[in-house]
DNA sequence: ACAGGAAGCTAACATCCGTCAATAGACGCA
DNA sequence: TGCGTCTATTGACGGATGTTAGCTTCCTGT
């Protein structure tokens, strides 16, 4: 396995565990789990809000993300729209290899560290591993199961419940892949990116992150969450983690009808 | 093949050629099509508003729509939320194959006919027939960008070009499917349906058609639509086919900008 | 033809949010 | 250290949208 370097220094390497069994958690067994990282050839790292895929660019390569946040993003006018954010552990244009093209931007935010797989080897995937190629299937479902709770959500909520709903998930999805911010959840997201990624002007976020702050719900600094009661953060966000298929059934009645 | 009739009379089969082509275009043989459409093993009737999947639900046959419309819609508290729209050849739960269970409701926008596959047949067609695998797979990631540009719709547009939009969606869909609706648009859509795709009130709703009327764009009359001009409607909507994933390349540059 | 109900429509008022303007704070760089 | 830029913050105003209430029109079943 390559590794170059962008930007920024090295990071952790290699995937297996919780990692990649946050995203792609599925009856996957240990060795199914070591082929799926084998086929990452090269590792490299990326500064500053790069922009790891252009829209419309054609690729042979498919990303899965190591380390740090990326957004998908669509430009339109001198506006940036944020339909997703990703997490380490998600292959974050797999799809680019079924649909040859994507209709949108792939871009770090902030620092991050990328894996790249070669979509040749992932025609020998879907040649050779039906069941790894079912997983992976299995993990672009789970992007539009976002993207649906990210539409509830702009439908739903008001300004203050969507940024703590986008705090909510994410540290639902970081728990997933072994990760835990009891005290803070650390991102590089400015104010301009949660209002982005909320459908909101950044005055405006910057006001919903002053009530959550005034409500005694979260502090949020420079992109940092700081609380002490996740559930009270969730419940206000009306955050019912069902739709990120972790394990067991799902609840029948949403928590605050 | 089975038919069984619900409430409703029996509909058009078979299902070969633009039909299937619009959701599964991709390097498909008539071979192909015609190994998809033996898939289906039922056929069915549904009438107003039926409930075809419930949330949560397991269940061993995936639908795919062959006559009518279908809300994929989910519900907290007394509000219903409708994250996505299908028209006849859309695989309407193909993704409840890989995740066993659905996040959100499939119900009968009007009156329906649906086809049957069961995923005994879909596991064999993973098995087997790889290539029809990645077609299944490319129509699913249909889904995901056809969200990703609900979410922006819903950030960037108001309430009449949001129903702008979603009819221009809608036009464009069916074309690609061989259907010509160039006097008008017909949908069994009330106007608290359009509201709960558009995440605006009913009586909003009712505002946006009416400006619409006003403007001349479009006469919205229960549901159909009457236009002499698509291509303003779509101007006015700001609509960009390029998500669904049509033939030839990406426009690099947003026609409003 | 009639009655009932669903859908469409209108008005008034309150809230959420966007925009503009201005300022303060934090960080990087010289 | 000081400057400049990016980010965060605050206030004022207007437009878009939600809510409530009431009315009208159209469809359907009898």
């Amino acid at each position: 396995m390559n590794r170059t370097t962008g930007r920024v220094e090295a990071s952790s390497f290699p995937l297996t565990g919780d990692f990649l069994a946050g995203r792609l958690r599925q009856n996957l067994s240990l060795d199914d789990l070591k082929y799926i990282e084998a086929l990452v050839e090269t590792v490299s790292d990326h500064g500053d809000t790069a922009r790891l895929l252009a829209r419309g660019t054609k690729t042979e390569r498919s990303m899965i993300l190591i380390e740090g946040y990326i957004f998908r993003t669509v430009e339109s006018g001198d506006k940036r729209f944020i339909t997703g954010v990703h997490v380490p552990g998600d292959f974050v244009d797999l799809h680019g290899f079924a649909l040859k093209r994507l209709d949108h931007n792939i871009d770090a935010a902030g620092r991050v560290t990328v894996g790249s797989v070669s979509h040749e080897a992932l025609r020998r995937v879907m040649r050779d591993r039906p069941g790894v190629a079912r997983a992976m299937w299995f993990a672009t479902l789970l992007d539009a199961a976002l993207h649906r709770k990210g539409i509830q959500t702009l439908e739903q909520l008001d300004a203050p419940r969507r940024i703590a709903h986008l705090y909510a998930e994410l540290h639902t999805r970081l728990e997933l892949i072994g990760r835990d911010f009891s005290r803070a959840l650390r991102t590089p997201f400015t104010q301009f990116d949660m209002a982005d990624m909320c459908g909101v002007s950044a005055i405006h976020a910057n006001r919903a992150v002053g009530k959550l702050r005034e409500l005694g719900i979260a502090e949020i600094r420079r992109g940092d969450l700081y609380t002490n009661d996740w559930d009270a953060l969730k419940r206000y966000a009306q955050f019912n983690p069902d739709y990120l298929y972790g394990d067991g059934p799902l609840k029948v009645k949403e928590d605050w009808d």
